[in-house]
DNA sequence: TGCATATGTCAGAAATACCTGACATATGCA
DNA sequence: TGCATATGTCAGGTATTTCTGACATATGCA
């Protein structure tokens, strides 16, 4: 493994934030272009806005992307969204060794 | 990665059948005890059968895990189900070169 | 002022995923 | 024969996830 994951939770959301096409393409896209505003990110995908900031929500929640609020040249406010490495090597011996620090328990929000 | 994944369709079905705290237990119990019928994993996990079945489908679809039947020494007819060694190093760079080969549109059954 | 671009959020619908309880069948053994 | 163990499948319900369309707000520019 390698991010940070300390728990088996953390390694399940990572795996449910990535179980999904369309965001497997948002961080395929980010990956090859880098930095992106989310409209912009849009259109390169091919989803709608709500859909998108429904995905981001779930990838920023795993730790995969990281997103902040600046200023474009012509004064717009764009919302910047950008990719934070991560590098896991997902085998049954990965997952038997974070399978016991496993919540479950239906809790979601935090 | 490794395990002959071979389209963005596969990686999509190994993460698919990896999000899920129930099936993250299974491989984890696959792994450390070895192979196992049924009705004894149902026990090890603590989920039902039925429910076990459903997730073992999943798990056998995605290349995880392989089960056949087989005779008990007291003649019982046993379904032993084991791991299929898998190892894929999940990075944004894997990401991006699966992710032109996901067919998406909804369709699942084969 | 009117149009284009951008952010951000909702309600409610549609589609999936998940789970339970019940049922049918078969073997070994007391 | 009756009990325990095993496999395998279904109908039906609940819970989550995914998605759309509409709304409100703000900036720059013609």
């Amino acid at each position: 493994m390698s991010n940070a994951l300390a728990t088996g939770d953390d390694l399940l959301r990572l795996l449910a934030a990535m179980a999904n096409p369309h965001r497997l393409r948002i961080v395929a896209a980010l990956s090859r272009y880098g930095v992106r505003h989310v409209s912009d990110l849009a259109r390169l995908v091919g989803i709608s806005r709500p859909l998108l900031y429904l995905h981001l929500e779930k990838l920023e929640q795993a730790g995969v992307i990281h997103s902040h609020l600046a200023l474009s040249d012509d004064g717009k406010a764009l919302r910047q969204v950008g990719i934070l490495p991560f590098h896991v090597t997902l085998s049954p011996d990965l997952i038997a060794r974070f399978a016991d620090t496993l919540t479950d328990f239906k809790e979601k929000k935090g």
